[in-house]
DNA sequence: ACAAGGTTGTAGCCAAGGCTACATTTCGGA
DNA sequence: TCCGAAATGTAGCCTTGGCTACAACCTTGT
């Protein structure tokens, strides 16, 4: 087949700076997946709730709640969510916007692998890494994919 | 379709430990991550020129060397490679091993992305972090996905 | 009305993984 | 040979994202 790159030539400067930018990029995907999964989260439970409480956001996310609470510290940082002390977490319109792409892309993705043969369960649980590494190209292969289908 | 899971019930304490569990994951995972690109680069150095030196390791990675330093003192750590001062990285057996399962699954990835329809460019980019969150049971699936054909 | 228990906030610890600045060692060319 | 440049090591800083322990605040049942 042969569609693999070249072994990396570290003499090759160009070659050198590609791989590089690959990896940095993997490294800024990852930085966003926090706030990703955070901003989903929240607008899951306001959706079923009418509210995000700290400790449900804990509870579901797997973590201590002062880690969730410096999660959404995070959130209100980066202008994503707002919230008073007591009372719940909320998302701006910029946080909504982002739970809205970040579900659709997650649902994409699971499908994306059930469609090539990965059982149900695998797939929500890898979907949930993998997500935060599809790029908009990536996707737009993925939903091709999914269309050319029923 | 309906494939996707109920909305998460954070009241049902059987579904919030079975999200928690998939985040608990992708977390691992990731924690995984470093030590995975490190063997396989230096696998890759020592293939390709004998040793692996920590300028080309750094530069590769797209780090500042003291960070590749720290990297493979990590990787020493974990009993993944050896050193000694001003010379080389070598990886152990068990490192090795790793790398290898790592290139495989690189490789894996890359050719699953482009059979579904994604660009080259995008494949390479992308699976860079999406391998790390492939597990067994999805990697097998991409296999027989991609044995089905040509 | 109020005490108890659950929820939230806060302080402070840790490890990982980035970085810069500087010291030391190695190595190749004059 | 030996000196300067490149490579490597080391110190120390920062941010992120985990954690525990404890304090403060609500809310609810009696
Ligand atoms: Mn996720
Ligand atoms: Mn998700
Ligand atoms: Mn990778
Ligand atoms: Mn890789």
């Amino acid at each position: 087949m042969m569609t693999h790159e070249p072994p990396a030539d570290p003499d090759d400067p160009a070659l050198a700076a590609a791989q590089a930018e690959r990896f940095s990029q993997a490294r800024t995907a990852q930085a966003q997946a926090l706030l990703e999964d955070y901003t989903e989260m929240i607008d899951d439970l306001i959706r079923e709730h009418g509210e995000a409480r700290i400790t449900d956001i804990a509870r579901l996310m797997g973590v201590a709640h002062p880690t969730a609470t410096k999660a959404v510290a995070r959130l209100k940082r980066e202008g994503l969510a707002v919230s008073r002390p007591y009372r719940g977490v909320f998302l701006t319109e910029a946080g909504a916007e982002m739970a809205e792409r970040v579900r659709s892309r997650h649902r994409v993705v699971v499908d994306l692998l059930i469609a090539v043969g990965v059982p149900p369960e695998s797939a929500e649980r890898d979907a949930e890494g993998i997500e935060h590494h599809v790029s908009d190209e990536t996707l737009m292969a993925f939903e091709r994919f999914l269309g050319g289908r029923g």
